[in-house]
DNA sequence: TTGTAGGCGTTATCAG
DNA sequence: CTGATAACGCCTACAA
């Protein structure tokens, strides 16, 4: 490229050939990339034309906006998120926070967001607060100044400092409802029901429910949901927790879970289904033999387990996905305007884990 | 706390009990929170005072000093890092970028990362590049001007590549060893010798190795030191590749593995061992009993497949922990001061999936 | 020890 | 359509 022979001059979009020294010089020694002022000084226009015809294409002269975009691609220029924010009071970047990064859920979310962050010029800043509430409020809290808006996914806050955040920057919740305050959420009802219509059509009349955190809205609201069908069905329903949402968490639990002799089990989540399997097997008690164990989200590791396990799978990504798609949205960037919250389609994944009753 | 009696003018720290009201409106109506104008105003300090307070304690008047704090908790400043970021050239960012953020073997690097880097007052935004060299170098380049320094973990960029990001950007690498360029890596060595010395002890004489990503240094690395292993012992060593490094990849390798008849199969991550015994098991070969199937990483999922996988585990979080440390160091921010590339210990899990030949 | 003033790179408001 | 100029919030010599 660069030993090509120089074009006449008047051929736009081949200009620039040579940077100047003196100005190459002065790029190099500062360090940190062309600025707006050095793509003026090589088109020799103002840095607000720079700025205008790097940020609103199309609103000015065909010519102008050539000669400052060769001079910008010459340059290798980028813009400064830091100089940039400063006026516009937006930073490009959104925030993710998660309770557990290593709950394989999770990586799901992260890569949907990931994607339409970066599809839109954004950038991902990852928070983990690991399950602790304190731990996630101050994080955000410290993000709140340099982030455009959050994704709260599975998050340990109460209604009350969620509404106090999303009074501040746009916020999209995952797993957790508040109103007035958008979400994305899986389809508990369905996603439920099938379970459970599994389960009761597999002749099991007593069923645990193994429920996750306190906190965690969701487990309340599967629990609640599995009640209704307990009752409507006539069989029986307890719950045993709360449990932390974990593999561990689903092993310390089997004591309980042999105390209560339900013939079908279902966990919070895959994590602790798989706990509880591994501590069953290890007392042997056998699954699905004398008890049926099933679990919600169909995370890596559910489908080669032994007994592979039976699950309600939702599409993570696309939650992941959707949130910051209606973040974008709030914040003007996206093509979308549907400020409110969503449900996600639920599967009911039937694997070896639950049985008929023997 | 706002009930209280306001205390008598003269106790430092109790002052400021009520905020000018003058003050609050701006505040609330300008949206992003107070500043150090703010504070200033409030404090009777000038607004450079603020700042070298909030910076550099210790530098000034005990007095100045707390009343400025005061001040600052009672409006509940937080600095804006865009703001800072511009004549410090620091925005408190760093960069983790993945190959592919599904990967179990990834969260425990983010995990690792991400506490030490929230440890230092420092955030961390992610990218991920899908395996894919071109949107990875992309990626990096959109984020040069608005980060520390960069984690790149299992990059794809060629030594080039990593080493003109290294000359704009303090880089670590994990998984990766370029000149100049500090690294994390794992003990190859170490590691392959233990799991060759548990093969080779085991009695099998055949041992294919089904390898990663051409772009993989650390799958070369594994490889070669297998093939000196293997030289040494006097025992035959096929190499079966490339392949992705996923569950997929593996399994489609099965036909090839058989092919070549060997007794035993190192993978060159766990994942690729899950997916070639998966195949393996539908095509009605059995591990161990026909075939010995050992990996590296020893990511989630490894410890319960059946048969319960033998591989090289090597602590991810420490990885992701030591990364961005040392890239503090280098900026300055940590205790730390060695620059240099270190090797982590890892040790060899034994379990059923290998087993002493017939 | 503290205040003054200029600058960091970009955007936005006005003129021209 | 383009140029000048004042913010944006903070830092940092330099001066007092």
């Amino acid at each position: 490229m660069a030993d090509l022979q120089p074009p006449p001059e008047d051929i736009p979009g081949n200009e620039f050939e040579v940077i100047p020294p003196a100005l190459a010089e002065r790029i190099a020694r500062r360090g940190a990339g062309a600025t707006i002022y050095d793509i003026a000084e090589l088109a020799n226009v103002n840095p607000s034309t720079v700025s205008r015809a790097l940020t609103k294409p199309g609103r000015m002269s065909q010519k102008t906006e050539a000669r400052v975009r060769a001079a910008a691609e010459r340059l290798d220029f980028r813009f400064n998120t830091a100089a940039r924010a400063l006026p516009t009071g937006r930073s490009h970047m959104l925030a993710v926070v998660v309770s557990d990064i290593t709950n394989p859920m999770i990586f799901g979310i992260l890569r949907g967001a990931e994607q339409a962050a970066a599809a839109a010029g954004y950038a991902l800043v990852i928070a983990e607060s690991q399950e602790s509430g304190l731990a996630e409020a101050e994080a955000i809290q410290r993000l709140i100044p340099s982030v455009d808006g959050f994704v709260l996914a599975t998050t340990r806050l109460s209604d009350l400092r969620i509404r106090d955040i999303a009074s501040r920057r746009p916020v999209v919740l995952i797993n957790r409802d508040v109103e007035h305050v958008p979400g994305i959420l899986p389809d508990v009802r369905t996603g439920v029901d099938q379970l459970m219509d599994h389960l009761l059509g597999a002749g099991h009349r007593t069923i645990a429910y193994l429920s996750g955190p306190t906190s965690s809205w969701i487990s309340r609201r599967r629990w609640e949901r599995i009640v209704e069908r307990a009752v409507d069905a006539g069989v029986a329903a307890v719950e045993i927790g709360p449990n932390a949402p974990t593999v561990d968490g689903g092993s310390e639990a089997v004591d309980r879970v042999r105390a209560a002799r339900s013939t079908a089990v279902i966990a919070f989540n895959d994590l602790m289904a798989i706990g509880l399997m591994r501590a069953a097997a290890a007392a042997g008690i056998s699954v699905p033999g004398e008890m049926s164990v099933a679990g919600f989200d169909d995370i890596f590791g559910s489908e080669f387990i032994v007994p592979a396990l039976t699950t309600v799978r939702s599409d993570l990504a696309r939650a992941g996905e959707r949130s910051v798609e209606q973040l974008l949205g709030v914040l003007g960037v996206g093509e979308e305007s549907t400020p409110l919250s969503e449900l996600l389609e639920t599967s009911l994944i039937v694997r070896g884990s639950t049985a008929p009753l023997a």
